[in-house]
RNA sequence: GGCAUCAUGGCCGAGUGGCUAGGCAGAGGUCUGCAAAACCUUCUACAGCGGUUCGAAUCCGCUUGAUGCCUCCA
């Protein structure tokens, strides 16, 4: 039996506002798409987090068994800054300044993003396909849409005509937005638009002269729109349809409104099952952002060097500290919490590391098997990853007490109990224990550590405390904490 | 200006009608040669004002404040 045939998971629907019981199209298997990170410069923390909440929900997914494919597309084609014609296309303008050939912007910026990736464990996507790679596709569906109706083409561009496609669809369905206020609202000054109005967007574009990423099309010598990349490549690897998109909550609008109305046009059906939204990263309570520099680099987290940190973290922890955070709340980004997270999270490590030394009683003390489907309710209830954590450190808190000899566990309880911590801290949130990896070569070490601890109990039965105070303050200066207990002493590795 | 979201104890952060988050920090205790670790206990809050209800942090309204989107953005 399948693990999702004996859990229910909920997952909110930004399209419906609701949580909805998730059931895939095809039994059994889960089409996810996310939108992935435009390559002109480093992904900064707040990127990392919209992938590493989608990383969970792979990861999760993967967990109950489904059969998941999960493709998040590299943009490598630069988008116009705004969307009249004195626009300006990021990854140019970055070319410009490093003196580099667009291709190679793109591909020292998806290199650094792999590797941060890895950094952080978030797993590979299953498909990660580039928009340059999709051209064909792109162009295709631009035929569709002006085919269905819905586009019109203007001196050699190509837009998509919002009010058209608003008699009989519904524009702006999953921001909440009706046509009609966005309208009378517009404050629109750009006299000489292209566009017959200003809510339509550019399917594709018209090179200008200096724009030099361009392809040829049955309209001209140009390049696609943004929204049109995602609606070509998620379609051509999941189908028309398919069950979940993900994204930062920034591209709700107008991007996601776009896609849908692009894919409905040449499709006549909604794309997406289940649209989900990723909250912002905020630093000093403002969103971080590329552009106003507002932000801070993974790199500058993981070596400390930085204007906002008072010390390093490790990628596990910086990923831990979000996960304390529910995905689709904002997340303010401080030391205090990072801090707090960074505490908490040794603990968490030091609890199950100490699963090892667990002696069996006939009874258990605590209701393992309730415990566990604990935390498969709080994954359950829309990837509730704080509620979960929350149900770690109860577990660990009943470890501990094992360790006292205040609580009792069976042999069968101990091993379910060994699985489920395992499962869920490394499969499902894919955290890394990061001392026991310090000490690749641990049982050099472990041996040295030993026996110091052997030496510094010799000492103490002789009363002699000055040398064994020396050896326990000497190792935690070396990040290496010794802990006494009733069973004798143990240590752990900062 | 429009649309949307949010406001929880010293800090971070779950929770959506009656029962409990959790982490960090603080206080007291057990243990210890002294500590640390661990364990136990404790501090018990829901922006303000009204309303619905037997009962609201949770639902409704208003006020205040903050944020996101409306232009590239995770």
């Amino acid at each position: 039996m399948k693990l999702f045939e004996q859990q229910e998971l909920q997952v909110y629907n930004s399209l419906s506002k609701s949580k909805e019981k998730f059931k895939p199209i095809h039994e059994g298997a889960v089409g996810m798409y996310v939108c992935g990170p435009t390559v002109y410069s480093n992904v900064h923390m707040g990127n990392c987090r919209t992938f590493l909440s989608f990383d969970l929900v792979f990861r999760y997914l993967k967990h109950l068994d489904y059969k998941v494919r999960y493709v998040r597309n590299i943009t490598d084609a630069g988008h116009l800054e705004n969307d009249g014609e004195s626009g300006d296309d990021p990854i140019l303008k970055k070319a410009r300044i490093e003196k580099l050939e667009p291709m190679e912007v793109v591909q020292k910026y998806t290199v650094d993003f792999h590797t941060t990736m890895a950094k952080f464990n978030a797993l590979p996507p299953s498909i990660e396909p580039t928009a340059t790679g999709h051209i064909i596709e792109q162009i295709q569906i631009v035929s569709d849409i002006i085919s269905e109706g819905y586009a019109y083409e203007k001196n050699g561009s190509v837009y998509f005509d919002v009010i058209k496609f608003n008699e009989d669809h519904t524009y702006g369905k999953l921001s909440g937005r009706n046509l009609e206020d966005m309208i009378s609202n517009t404050r629109e000054l750009t006299a000489q638009s292209e566009k017959r109005n200003p809510q339509d967007f550019a399917l594709w574009k018209k090179a200008e002269p200096q724009h030099i990423m361009h392809w040829p099309s049955p309209w001209s010598k140009g390049f696609p729109g943004w929204h049109l990349e995602c609606t070509a490549m998620s379609t051509k690897y999941l189908g028309n349809k398919f069950d979940i998109h993900g994204g930062g909550m920034d591209l709700k609008f107008p991007h996601h409104e776009c896609e849908i109305a692009q894919a409905e046009a040449c499709n006549h059906e909604s794309p997406v099952n289940v649209w989900m939204h990723a909250n912002m990263l905020t630093l000093n309570g403002k969103k971080m952002s590329k552009s106003t520099g507002n932000n801070i680099l993974p790199d500058e987290l993981f070596t400390g060097n930085n204007d906002i940190l008072s010390k390093a973290f490790s990628a596990t922890v910086a990923k831990f500290f979000m996960f304390q955070a529910h995905y689709r709340s904002i997340l303010d980004f401080s030391n205090d919490a990072l801090e707090a997270s960074e505490k908490g999270f040794n603990r968490l490590m030091d609890a199950y590391r100490s699963l090892d030394g667990i002696s069996t009683s006939e009874k258990s003390s605590m209701d393992i098997s309730a415990w566990r489907q604990s935390c498969y309710n709080a994954m359950n209830d829309d990837f509730n990853s704080p509620i979960l954590i929350a149900q770690l450190f109860e577990a660990s808190k009943f470890i501990n007490g094992l360790k006292d000899g205040n609580e009792t566990i069976s042999e069968k309880d101990l091993s379910i109990l060994k699985t489920t911590m395992h499962d869920f801290i490394f499969e499902v949130l894919g955290l890394v224990d990061v001392a026991s990896e310090n000490t690749g070569d641990g049982n050099k070490l472990e041996a040295a550590i030993t026996l110091l601890i052997s030496l510094r109990e010799k000492a103490r039965a002789n009363k002699d405390f000055a040398t064994s105070d020396q050896i326990r303050d000497q190792l935690l200066e070396a990040g290496i904490q010794l802990k006494d207990g009733k069973e004798g002493t143990t240590f752990s590795i900062q």
